[in-house]
DNA sequence: TCACCCATGTAACTGGTTACATGATTAC
DNA sequence: GTAATCATGTAACCAGTTACATGGGTGA
């Protein structure tokens, strides 16, 4: 089974909406697809040159003033139809994420019942910023009445963020109670 | 700022809980850490290698009969130290998951809205059964109840499974309803 | 002056998977 | 006879990060 590489299916999405050089492609993922999707300039310069030698993209070069030369790219027809056929393809598995902390608190049996309460609020407290921050967002998109409907699609993914937050934020809670609940402490 | 690779800690934790050889580990990983967790023993072995130069772990060789020879994985002092220190460490950030369906429902806008509903739905599906997967698991450990205290710490990874599985299922209930909504429909 | 934005790219490295090799025993 | 379980290991590969290099423009 050949291995799944989203990478350039990532990138072609992003030119067809209207990303055309690679600097705006990370821009725009480090903004608006940061909690699903992340990627690094090591990574999109290879693979649009890749893209390129593929057929799927071209690119052409394009001198600005008082800026850096950028290379602008654009989809093939080809590539389009990658595109169609990836997004068409379903999904085979749910991504199984590793989770550094559920593997520490896995391993918190022989430490202090406390202390792992502790690490639990810790957590917490990085889920409730991060639900804040998806909050903010939203926000910032209903704000925005003119694209409501182009911004659906977004709002789906982010929905997904907030909806796994809060799930995340409420385990803790449900944890830390038994981990300090009274009869419980040694 | 050092990469973090949590494979070794994750071993010794095992190694604590018993279980010696890299074929037990491996077992283990994928009966009941495989939804925050996963292993190959292409990372196995050299590991417990590198864990044995570094002194955190002490290989025995055992020969068995009827059985092919296995090498029996102790932890140290150091070892000891070294996983107390890991655990007691906080955890800088929490996973960014990357996840191909999401980017796929991001990328869905030129797509039919009706055959991204099916793909939700699918994807519903597909979460169900994981859910059940969970369950399932959860009333065989409630049923062994000689080990009730033993498994809480099982437990409380396998609760935060299913309760993020549960707001996925959710999600996809109230896309499926957006993306249906007749009014929406071109 | 110093930091940050724009803009592209490469090399070295790390973490991890897959495929392969070996070989005995047990159960159908 | 053939598949599964037990058991260890390596080599090739792949995906992705980090650090580095370059260099002009903008604003405090």
């Amino acid at each position: 089974m050949s291995r799944k590489n989203n990478t350039p299916y990532a990138l072609l999405g992003l030119i067809t909406a209207g990303y055309r050089t690679g600097y705006d492609m990370k821009q725009m993922i480090d903004r608006s697809l940061n909690h699903f999707w992340k990627i690094s300039y090591g990574q999109i310069y290879p693979s649009l040159k890749h893209l390129t030698e593929t057929g799927w993209v071209t690119a052409e070069a394009s001198a600005q003033e008082n800026k850096p030369d950028k290379k602008e790219y654009r989809i093939t027809k080809e590539g389009q139809e990658a595109l169609q056929t990836w997004l068409e393809e379903p999904i085979k598995e749910i991504a199984a994420e590793k989770n550094e902390f559920l593997l520490k608190i896995f391993f918190s049996k022989q430490q202090d019942r406390l202390s792992t309460a502790e690490k639990v609020r810790e957590y917490q407290q990085k889920l409730k910023e991060r639900y804040d921050a998806y909050r903010a967002i939203e926000q910032s998109i209903i704000a925005c009445k003119d694209n409501s409907r182009d911004s659906e699609y977004w709002f789906f993914t982010l929905d997904y963020g907030k909806r796994s937050t809060r799930a995340g934020i409420e385990w803790c809670e449900a944890t830390i109670s038994r981990l300090t609940n009274r009869e419980d402490l040694d």
